[in-house]
DNA sequence: CTGAAAGCGCTTACAG
DNA sequence: CTGAAAGCGCTTACAG
């Protein structure tokens, strides 16, 4: 695999255009400073070679070199691209292609990582992540070795979604669970709901933690009670009505979902603590948040294009730990107590 | 940027094990050929330093060495992560991440191709193309040059669907939208129609002529005509009674979906020529065709795998064209002559 | 204004 | 068994 017969090197065009190598780089790179000060009939003539043939730099080389490549890493720790994952990841990989064109970048997703108790790992004996200049990642639930070895390494990243599982301050573009969690809270109280039942998986995830933080610091009137479902959720009837809820939340919208299945009751209320478009409780508009997830990947790869072009000891000046607001989406399934859907 | 503070190389190692940069080298490419035997010993100290620092590989540097990169590029020809594309694409990008994660592949897209006229160059000034070892093309239309010049550089490629516009062969991995089409038609002579209007947009695509070939070879009792709808459906009725036709095809579901919401008539047939997975047609399932899309995506990997690692002198002992067969979809639109849906 | 040279981090003949 | 050297294709001081 090393014959490349048809590539075509900057010697070759030097050769065509009677001038040194050096000068082909300088004219491909608009090296036109305060010392060099290329004549524009020598441009001409390489430029003609260059159009001439079917040159393109070999960006192995440039990057060897010390320069940028324009290529930004995507490392998931889960599959990105299957059907399943496509609810949560979609929107933030549409985002991110977009950002990446707009900033002239190619996109490096890891997908050789070799996976381990179910999760890709990012180090590895023959990890590409050099090759960028910079790597977004995305997952619920990271690794703290691997952001901590990043921050080390000082290797330009952005991490998708809240992160405080280290001591050195990881950069991230968020969504804030917490406060839109309490003004969910807010309506629920508002309606005249005075005991809420929390659906929850026991993540071990900052989002997770916001949320449960925010319903913490409940308003006065409102009493929440987080209740930790596994698969089964057979008891659920039994629970709600041992606690006297007349609202059922959970943390996803289809954990929303399931409840519904086995909670028949009508006049109970229900909401996601997440985004909820799409999702529909027996035809009604589940209320839940909308999150601006397309913005939350477009901010994270400005972030990083933007960490990657300061200097390292400029990087104090950056905001690198960012939260974007969404809005509650009011939803027809968060009704008034007593009332029925 | 060029300041790589936490980059460990090959010689770093060397200076900590003792040793010279080479050996350092062989221990990590597992070299131990003939006339090279590293004792056990040197071999474990090397090993032993590389664990302690966080060493890896720069892939730049392999590839300018001249070893593959197991990267494998992926060129769409319209955006890929858009919410409107993934009908189309999800499943390729799906089987295509599924089948990097098993070659142990990372996967560039070339996302920052500038767009002109609508569709993405493939060669252009700073192309990253020639940093993966490969690379598939996807889109419905494809740029004859393009392909003639991945020929003639030798860059190993593979196409996505059937590629005719070219002199030279073109590797490619398609559906046998001839067959599917010859099986559809028929089945619909089985049913008893004998006039069938095949809507389609005059697409200059190979699987476009596909079709049409297809139908040009119809079965003697049946008379299929094809008509050139534009945006504008609304006096498609009108058509369809001039034919005198008792069912109307087109050339995707989408297409279907349209003309049958012009299309009142209950006892006209419908079907599509292509996907129909998730279409339906007032609750019914539309008829079609079921298409191994993860599985061409796979195979198209695998053939781009095999090409790059195979001598170009081997290349004439690889099948480089694959058509695979899909199957036809029932379903409940296209019915029995004079019946009703 | 332009070229010869060093260097980026690796691999691989080639000499010891 | 192991190291010094050349080379991959580029960029960038440094001399003319």
């Amino acid at each position: 695999m090393t014959g490349k017969p048809g590539k075509v090197t900057q010697r070759e065009i030097a050769r065509i255009a009677g001038v040194s190598q050096t000068t082909v780089s300088m004219v491909l790179n608009d090296r036109d400073g305060s010392n060099i000060r290329i004549p524009d009939a020598t441009r001409e003539r390489v430029r003609r070679a260059i159009e001439q043939s079917t040159y393109v730099a070999d960006p192995a080389a440039r990057r060897l070199a010390g320069l940028d490549n324009k290529i930004l890493g995507v490392f998931t720790y889960e599959s990105a691209l299957s059907p399943e994952s496509m609810d949560f990841y979609g929107p933030l990989l549409n985002g991110i292609e977009r950002a990446a064109e707009s900033l002239g970048c190619d996109l490096l997703f890891f997908t050789s990582s070799p996976v381990e108790e179910g999760r890709r790992r990012l180090f590895h004996r023959n990890t590409r992540l050099r090759l960028a200049d910079g790597c977004v990642l995305l997952g619920q639930q990271m690794d703290g070795e691997d952001l901590e070895r990043l921050v080390a390494e000082s290797f330009p990243f952005v991490a998708v979604g809240r992160r405080d599982e280290t001591d050195a301050p990881v950069p991230y573009v968020g969504i804030d669970y917490g406060a839109l969690t309490g003004r969910l809270l807010d309506r629920a109280a508002e309606l005249g709901h005075e005991k809420v039942l929390y659906l929850h998986r026991d993540l071990n995830s900052p989002t997770a933690r916001d949320r449960l933080a925010a319903i913490g610091r409940a308003p006065g009137a409102l009493a929440v009670a987080p209740f930790i479902v596994g698969d089964d959720l057979s008891d659920l009837p039994q629970v709600v009505a041992r606690s006297g809820a007349t609202a059922v939340f959970a943390e996803d919208a289809f954990l929303v979902e399931d409840a519904a299945l086995v909670l028949a009751d009508p006049s109970l209320s229900l909401a996601a603590l997440a985004e909820v478009r799409g999702h529909r409780i027996g035809g009604r508009t589940l209320s839940g948040f909308h999150t601006p997830r397309q913005q939350v990947a477009a901010e994270a790869l400005a972030l990083l294009q933007q960490l990657i072009s300061t200097p390292a000891e400029e990087h104090g000046g950056i905001e690198i730990q960012r939260l974007l607001q969404g809005e509650v989406a009011l939803g027809e399934t968060l009704i008034l107590r007593g009332g029925t859907r």
